[in-house]
DNA sequence: CTAGACCATATTTTCGAAAATCATACCGTT
DNA sequence: AACGGTATGATTTTCGAAAATATGGTCTAG
């Protein structure tokens, strides 16, 4: 029996705001809800099926997470993008992962060594099954967070893995924004290999220099194929 | 003619709820609403004037700021405090602002030497003034804040001057939780001259060794005076 | 023809009542 | 006495109406 049969409203979180603001997230990160679109309040209330305060509490959360811009009195809208904003999320990510990745490699146990291996294994599984765009598929979205989550899950600090969600979000935005004009990805599988027996085999400073080219040669590629999406702010 | 005169409800901010947010924020951080406080809406509403909804929207913002504990279901409370919080918002706090401190140094304009230099006179001017507990004085607060802020300010960066402007003010609650046991003060004022200086003189190195011995430091102190508040967790 | 004031409409923001949920005390049974 | 279920009160969560504010268009004066 699929328990889609008893899914009255909330499926995310136990009150409907969280739920919302989850359903939210995905959909900005997903540029189903393009970046400077205005979110009014009948459209979202339609859409959703919530009121006004619970909307505006969802919208209010997502905004402090800098996925949405609050203009006071005058609503909301998605945050907009650019090119300096892809910069800083870029150098701030990396700023943040390599410490995180090097804590990891030294304070990772077996269980962690595991949990990498398995979410990589899960990805190629994926990406076999199924080899081509990839952002579109939602299991490979998963299962590629949860791979990038397990090699840092080990650093030790909930703060700092809560601001690398963070920017780990706004970095998939703009990763969306240019799947639709890439012609085709490059090797992440390989890189992903190559990341993981570098973590394994503890060799922190071989892994900080794939974690950073993996980052900024994503970035770079966004870069590229979103320019006229980047330019026109 | 005193613009409190004319000061009907909002404060910060144009709407009420940024209000409110605000100003639970500065007493969450001054320690006014202890760690661990419920939050009970009808408390709130008496002592804030607003409604449910609004209310609600401060304390989601709060939530992501790390200053308030969603209980889903059971309502908001003060995010309690704890020695591992501490050790880790002092670490997450040391990596970026080293980065951001070289940043600046790299970056800093004329304008950045001359904010730096006159925020850290308006703090020494209040401190000569009134010598005792500097954390009881709102404006010793608000100027440290500030030259703290001008020493980075010209690192470039929106996002992570975010980040550390989240970092500053969860470790300003700890510093706030500390400042009643703690005997005196130690040589601030001091530390604060010398890592002006070495900003100023552009000479990096020296200035992210003081920054960062300040920011271990004063973690150290709230360690040692605020013991018996951080172990009964 | 432009600038500014004014009105009408669209949209956001706030409110308190009502629904949903949780915590506690009570009661009956074993 | 211990346990489990249930009623009751306390608290949170959600809702849509009402108030506040912004937007856009029209008219008038210069």
């Amino acid at each position: 029996m699929p328990d889609s049969a008893i899914r009255p409203r909330k499926e995310f979180g136990k009150t409907i705001a969280a739920d919302i603001t989850h359903r939210l997230r995905e959909e900005i990160i997903a540029c189903a809800l393009p970046p400077g679109e205005p979110l009014r309040f009948d459209v979202l209330r339609e859409r959703f099926g919530a009121s006004f305060t619970t909307l505006r509490e969802a919208l209010t959360a997502l905004a402090a997470e800098g996925l949405v811009d609050a203009q006071e009195q005058r609503g909301f809208r998605v945050a907009p993008v650019s090119r300096q904003d892809l910069i800083e999320i870029t150098d701030a990510r990396v700023l943040v992962e390599v410490e995180l990745i090097r804590r990891s490699i030294q304070r990772g146990d077996d269980d962690w060594e595991i949990a990498v291996i398995s979410t990589l294994h899960r990805l190629k599984r994926i990406e076999q099954r199924d080899p081509e765009h990839p952002l579109r598929d939602p299991e490979w979205k998963i299962a590629h967070r949860q791979f990038h989550q397990a090699l840092v899950s080990a650093c030790g600090s909930a703060t700092l893995l809560a601001i690398r969600a963070e920017l780990f979000d706004r970095a998939e935005r703009y990763r969306h924004l240019s799947a639709n004009f890439r012609p085709r990805p490059r090797d992440k599988a390989g890189e992903h290999q190559a990341i993981m027996q570098a973590a394994i085999s503890r060799n922190a400073d071989l892994a900080v220099q794939l974690i950073e080219t993996h980052i900024r040669s994503t970035a770079d590629n966004v870069a590229t194929y979103a320019a006229h999406l980047l330019d026109t702010e």
